[in-house]
DNA sequence: TACTAACCTGTACG
DNA sequence: ACGTACAGGTTAG
């Protein structure tokens, strides 16, 4: 029995995932070069490769980080809404190639690309009696031709997706190193990438490198910030500079905590659920 | 250093 | 119907 139940719907919608379907009551999603499939009550998780990728993160000690979490009244007050709210520990370069992708769009744009990335490159498996398209490898999408790659929707993001797959698959970036080494050292081997800036690696780092004190900053992460935290963050002017991020990132970690990640993401979920904006 | 226009694509709105 | 705005940004200048 777990003393924090997780919520599916409030975990997979909450902007981490693009390819995950509900059929009846359980759920699937394509992570990498997986399919798993995860049931809520019972609290159930399969996958095709067998593999305990922990992608709920449950191996996280719930109870020390949402009480750090809580230290701040807004965050307290967004966990005691949303207690199943969980982040997800993605496979790496999905998680690279979704969100560069992600940048300047919608979220249905954004899973309408992934698909057809999927389907065009990846392979055609079989899991629990139905059909996926697996996340294609690095290779695969680094040789991928331009016109290929328009056909799925990229637009200009056709470069970006490219050359990410390229560095990737000369091994220029290595995941693995990624996850160990540090959070400035990660974030600057990242943003040397063509297509990721700060908000997009921000995010590739929280959902799939173990950055916890991660804090991706988007329009709406900015407002919100903005609405409850104007007097702590003086965020003056309309575009978020480089100095400036890095800047309001010390000020966020200082104040949320090594776990600021996790607030921010609770923090987002209620947010917009309050005012019920589009969600998928 | 700080700021902004342009950017593929799809959809929602008037 | 058809133009305009906007969508979880980044880059070039």
């Amino acid at each position: 029995m777990q003393k924090y139940a997780v919520n599916l719907s409030y975990t997979i919608n909450s902007g981490q995932v693009f390819l995950w379907e509900k059929d009846d009551l359980i759920w699937h999603g394509v992570n990498g070069f997986d399919v798993i499939s995860v049931r809520e009550t019972p609290f159930e998780i399969n996958s095709l490769s067998q593999n305990k990728s922990d992608f709920f993160r449950e191996s996280d000690d719930l109870d020390l980080i949402l009480k750090n979490i809580s230290n701040d009244e807004i965050v307290k007050k967004a966990v005691r809404l949303f207690p199943g709210l969980r982040l997800l520990r993605q496979d790496p370069f999905q998680c690279f190639i979704s969100f560069i992708v992600s940048a300047n769009s919608s979220i249905q744009n954004i899973q309408r690309i992934l698909k057809k990335i999927c389907k065009k490159f990846g392979t055609k498996v079989k899991f629990e009696g139905k059909e996926f398209f697996l996340f294609p490898e690095p290779k695969k999408l680094a040789h991928a031709s331009t016109s290929e790659l328009l056909d799925c929707g990229l637009g200009y993001r056709t470069k970006a997706v490219k050359e990410a797959s390229t560095v990737v698959s000369e091994k220029q970036i290595d995941f693995d190193y990624l996850k160990k080494t540090n959070y400035k050292n990660t974030k600057e081997i990242l943003l040397d990438v063509y297509g990721i800036g700060n908000k997009v690696a921000d995010c590739i780092m929280l959902f799939s490198l173990e950055k916890l004190e991660a804090f991706p900053l988007d329009r709406w992460m900015v407002r919100i910030l903005q609405k409850y935290y104007s007097k702590k963050l003086h965020l003056n002017g309309k575009s978020l500079t480089e100095k400036k991020y890095n800047c309001l990132h010390q000020i966020i970690v200082d104040h949320f905590g090594a776990y600021a990640g996790y607030s921010q993401q609770f923090l987002y979920k209620m947010e917009r659920d309050l005012y019920q904006k589009k969600w998928l």
